[in-house]
DNA sequence: AGCACGCCGACT
DNA sequence: GTCGGCGTGCTC
């Protein structure tokens, strides 16, 4: 009963692959992974589905399946049809698409199976003996226990019983079973602190709904009580006998949130994040897929894992960008997770305390339903922002005088200082005063930073390395000179200043280290007075609470950047920042350094504050008719060499024009903002359209011919449907 | 994407 | 006479 089989293969072909199968039709669902030949060489590739031999199929072309891997389909249905789904929306070949959904353990032959492990408990009938002290002890432990017990949660307990457990199998007294390895519950929960007006309406308003789809932006302030609303519904979710999905961005610490929703539910809970390993990885997707885990917390990639029984999706910090996905499949979590609920039929939560002009713009429309939380608990208030001009002379350093004295003040009240830099290193320029020459780096169209400490110059984009020169390279005097701050000359100016106080400093560089991260968190955790310098890692998701003055460097750069988006993000950071200084009763600070004071934005953020920004900034979009208004796509291109990516694009622009293009605005190809980037040449083509559903049709037209441009096979490029960003 | 096949220059 | 350049084309 020979039949034909329908694999995707992870390759960049937008197509699918026919093998033949000597077992019946029937045996091949979908889903299933199978081991077989592809240009001579063995890959594994996820079955679509099987069909008859006919008279037209081309048998004798077609290849054998080497081996069936599962015997179950490890993808079921609805998976399926989402990354088919996502393949078509984004334009990228299904067989890469499978890869992105799955574990890495799970793309290799392995078995899909879940890790166990040996568990006891008591013979109920057996007989009292008089045992050793140790067997005994044993015997008292699992009498305690309802369940069956984990050997290693025994062994932790009770040290190496290894021995003890086998004399007292052969005693009859204990059986043993495999178990599958669930993550840990909690031995005690927290207790449920009250719910406020705004969060249990919040509360009510979810629960309502918790058997459709809806959308909810959950608008709540920092320190408004988000987590608790999430993890009162997830426990909802999980009485139904249901699953919740929890996506959180990529971010160092994770583990803040991750322990509150396991203090505070007994439940089986697995994270998938990037510090896990490939084996935990699986586990837990395993775990998900079975229905066995009743939560699962994980960033951008989580989105695509399978659930039995979906009754909730959350993303917090639904604004974040690490949602999208910068390379191969650009795809941006949120839009996924909104596919994936209205199939599920299931309410989902888009929180943040700076939400998303495509959210806010959906609450507009009244696709989502807003829901505020503007309530900060303990009744702190919100801390007092002001902006310094930057651009006198007063300026040392990267810090203007009013910046150093509240530093001063709020460090001889014993309190916390939190500044951030937008640059890592040391100083982003160094220069020769006689000839004006400048570090650049040979492989990118960008200065080299300085590193003093490492006494060298550093490509931020690309990672090249120089020594630091002690002499000019191009007229060999020794005048050379550093300019502009980062965060080691900071952290270097503020140690010499404030001899007697702590400076720590969060950027890439300093938390290198397994749990370097972690352990300059806990340095602050400390009430002694400190100052921590950072970049924008630090403004997300991470509580200080001593912390009462935050102070923001070099704000502009986000006022005149080229992206359209910048001006949202930095709206963002300010709010997040400000969220950040005062807890308790102690009232905070924050001053922002900008060389434009007198810029509208900053009356507009400050006294306004971030809704009526961003209201402001979604009706330029719309008068622009950019996203989320409009759509955009960018066609990427680069090469070694500087005309081949512009040449490409051309070409492609060509193509487009030679039709009249009515609903789609075709702009460029231009030269990417910085055009020369690790050695490549970067250009860009942007498709601009009033509604998403132009794009598409010419996308599905015309890809297929540029993919057989004979340039298009020499140079890399790439599609990107809702870029987050155009530089 | 890779990797083979294929058709023209500089070498033992 | 051969080794190898990377242009072209295919992958069930």
């Amino acid at each position: 009963m020979n039949c034909i089989v329908h694999i995707s293969i992870p390759c960049p072909l937008h197509q699918h692959f026919d093998y033949v199968s000597t077992e019946p039709k029937t045996t091949w669902q979908a889903g299933i992974r199978v081991k077989v030949s592809f240009r001579n060489k063995e890959v594994i590739g996820i079955t679509l589905g099987a069909s008859e031999i006919t008279e037209s199929s081309h048998i004798e072309k077609l290849k054998p399946i080497i081996e069936k891997l599962d015997q179950q389909p490890l993808l079921d249905e609805k998976t399926i049809k989402l990354i088919k789904w996502v393949s078509q929306y984004y334009h990228h070949p299904l067989g890469e698409c499978f890869q992105a959904a799955l574990p890495k353990k799970l793309r290799s032959i392995e078995a899909a199976e879940l890790k166990t492990e040996k568990s006891w408990q008591l013979v109920p009938s057996a007989e009292q003996i008089k045992l050793g002290s140790k067997q005994q002890t044993i015997v008292d432990e699992l009498k305690k226990q309802s369940r069956s017990t984990s050997q290693s949660f025994l062994r932790q307990q009770l040290g190496n019983i290894t021995p003890s457990l086998a004399s007292l199998e052969s005693k009859g007294l204990i059986v043993s079973e495999e178990k599958v390895l669930l993550t840990a519950r909690p031995t005690s929960l927290k207790p449920f602190c009250e719910f406020n007006d705004q969060q249990q309406a919040a509360f009510d308003a979810v629960k309502e709904k918790l058997d459709q789809f809806q959308p909810f932006l959950l608008a709540g302030i920092t320190g408004s009580g988000k987590t608790e609303v999430y993890i009162q519904l997830t426990d909802q979710v999980i009485k139904q006998g249901k699953q919740a999905l929890v996506l959180i961005p990529e971010i160092g610490l994770t583990s803040q949130f991750v322990e509150r929703f396991k203090q505070q539910l007994d439940a089986t809970i697995v994270v998938l994040h990037s510090g896990i390993t490939d084996s935990e990885r699986k586990q837990a997707w395993l775990l998900a897929k079975r229905g066995l885990a009743d939560v699962v917390i994980g960033t951008r990639s989580s989105v695509f894992t399978p659930l039995k029984s979906t009754g909730l999706i959350i993303i917090d910090e639904e604004h974040d960008s690490s949602y999208k996905q910068q390379d191969g499949l650009r795809y941006h979590a949120r839009n996924i997770a909104l596919i994936r609920a209205q199939r599920a039929k299931v309410p989902i939560i888009l929180g943040s305390a700076t939400p998303s002009l495509e959210s806010l713009h959906h609450v507009e429309q009244q696709r989502y339903q807003k829901l505020v939380l503007d309530k900060r608990a303990g009744e702190a208030s919100l801390p007092k922002v002001s902006v310094i001009d930057s651009s006198g002379s007063d300026v040392e350093f990267g810090l203007s005088q009013r910046l150093i004295t509240a530093i001063t003040q709020h460090l001889e009240q014993g309190n916390q200082v939190l500044l951030f830099v937008n640059r890592r290193g040391y100083a982003p320029v160094l220069m020769c005063h006689e000839c004006d020459w400048q570090a650049k780096c040979p492989h990118c169209d960008a200065l080299m930073v300085v590193h003093k400490s490492k006494n060298g110059l550093y490509c931020h984009h690309c990672g090249f390395i120089q020594r630091l020169p002690n002499q000019c390279p191009q007229c060999q005097t020794k005048d050379l000179y550093d300019y502009g701050v980062g965060t080691q000359k900071i952290e270097e100016t503020l140690q010499n200043r404030f001899s007697n106080v702590p400076v720590l400093r969060i950027d890439r560089d300093t938390t290198q280290g397994v749990n370097a991260f972690d352990q300059l968190v806990e340095e602050m955790h400390k009430a002694e007075p400190k100052i921590l310098v950072g970049t924008q890692m630090l403004a997300k998701g991470h509580d200080f609470h001593h912390v009462t003055l935050v102070g923001i460097l070099d704000a502009d750069q986000g006022l005149f950047s080229a992206d359209f988006r910048a001006t949202e993000q930095l709206a963002q950071l300010v709010t997040q920042v400000t969220g950040r200084a005062g807890r308790g009763d102690k009232k905070g600070e924050v001053y922002i350094q900008s060389q434009q004071p007198q810029h509208p934005f900053w009356s507009l953020l400050i006294q306004q504050g971030y809704e009526k920004t961003a209201q402001k900034l979604l009706a330029e979009r719309t008068d622009m008719a950019w996203p989320p208004v409009g759509a955009l796509c960018v066609l990427r291109a680069e090469s070694q060499f500087q005309e081949q990516a512009l040449k490409l694009l051309t070409e492609m622009a060509d193509l487009f024009n030679q039709e009249q293009q009515t609903e789609v605005m075709i702009m460029g190809p231009v030269p990417a903002i910085m055009e020369k980037r690790a050695g490549r040449y970067r250009a860009q083509l942007l498709l601009s359209s009033h509604h998403r559903k132009f794009i598409h049709p010419l996308l599905d037209h015309y890809l297929p011919i540029f993919a057989k441009l004979k340039l298009a096979k020499k140079i890399r490029w790439s599609v990107d449907i809702d870029p987050v960003d155009l530089l």
